[in-house]
DNA sequence: TTTTGTTATAGTCATTTTGACCACAAGATA
DNA sequence: TATCTTGTGGTCAAAATGACTATAACAAAA
């Protein structure tokens, strides 16, 4: 079964949530299955892993071959290894995740998956296998780590308003959070450099657009900095 | 290959971080191997996972099998597969930790285990395969879990005193905390409930001892309270 | 041109939390 | 009795928080 390095292992699967965040609301990239068990099921991008590659090289590998999805950093989850967690066999799978931003990405599907898109967090299909489980547990994770870590790097555009950070914490934490207080707190962490910019084509006031500072952002990180909402 | 149940799947296994706090200081298990290629070499606990058992039920039956401890409650790190892991044949590993009272548990060696005991995390062997990297990625995770979630719980005896706490925290962020400030904080989160008890056999003054509210704890998790220090 | 609607942004204020301390208490030991 | 060690109660200024109020911009409707 190992004899071939570049042979598929037929009980080693990745699993991918790929989050995005548009018009104010978490996304998250779906494929429909092409063949198999489940063809013509929406369902998380994954594949099975080769021999000869590693979890991540697969993880890259598939997202890519699904959904044209590439350059991204992906990080796993964690395993997920119920034994009917596929009907067939027993199949182990490894979850990764990451945060995009929609509009950067052409959505290609191709190889095992015959179409892929977005879907709001809100209103996911049913899908096969464990995949509703494993997104469940991506969702509390990111509820999770968004408080702890300034995650929005790589889930807005490179220059955003207040309003917009705003938003996608409160999308991701389910709660409505005060806006003079957001924009206090955020502001006094100095992560947020004010591009010499606003906000154009809204019917109100145009809003001073921001980017985040990844040099301060990996300084803090350093130091093992966190903050709270 | 995967036509008896209760086979061995040799391309999966479990390994086991299991910290424990004593004397001031954490505490890891580590378990010398009885055979194989890596036979009276000290490692984590670990071993192959069973065509019929599920990634936890086979955690819980190798450390149990052997060091001895049950009962405990493990909890998954995440999956380890670089292809160059193992040396033998491509082997995806996933790592479990738990959090213990060493006294608790009488460490019994068996099965593949020729030896168990405790180790000084500072002074942790050159372990087999990528146990070192495991360990590493372990101890990140506690060092960012204890800062959001109160897991001293499962490490100090029931019965504790506020330095022993503040040891525990000490231990793991690696840092010095100013006492009564340590006190005053968690004194506040209401978690501890003071016995009617104090401290026996010390050379001072004898401290109040406390021991944790699981109910209280259990309320506080659910609204999804974080705390720093 | 004025009004209206909508969001941006500045600021107030009482309360709570923090960090850095000091000082005394309790008890064992020299 | 003096001294040492750790426990525990407290102060105080500074900073952070949460709940608001008020005003600024500016497009669109009246």
């Amino acid at each position: 079964m190992a004899s071939f390095p570049d042979e598929i292992i037929d009980t080693l699967s990745i699993d991918c949530l790929i989050f995005g965040f548009e018009s104010g609301e978490l996304q998250l990239l779906l494929v429909k299955h092409a063949e198999g068990i489940s063809k013509d099921r929406w369902a998380l991008p994954g594949g099975w892993i080769k021999y000869n590659e590693s979890l991540d090289t697969a993880a890259y590998r598939i997202l890519r071959a699904l959904t044209g999805v590439q350059d991204v950093y992906l990080e796993q989850l964690r395993a997920f290894g119920d034994l009917d967690r596929f009907p067939v066999r027993r199949v182990l799978t490894v979850a990764y995740y990451s945060l995009v931003k929609p509009k950067d990405y052409d959505i290609i599907p191709g190889f095992t998956a015959s179409d892929a898109k977005w879907f709001k967090v809100n209103s996911i299909p049913a899908m096969p296998y464990d995949h509703n489980k494993i997104l469940d547990f991506g969702l509390s994770f990111l509820k999770n780590r968004v408080r702890h870590e300034p995650i929005g790097f790589n889930l807005l555009p490179e220059k955003f308003t207040l309003l917009q950070l705003q938003e996608l914490y409160e999308s991701i934490l389910h709660t409505k959070l005060d806006k003079p207080n957001f924009r206090r707190k955020f502001i006094k962490m100095n992560l947020l450099v004010p591009c010499n910019e606003k906000q154009k084509d809204v019917a109100h006031r145009a809003a001073q657009l921001y980017r985040f500072d990844k040099k301060i952002y990996d300084q803090l990180a350093e130091k093992g900095f966190t903050f709270e909402f």
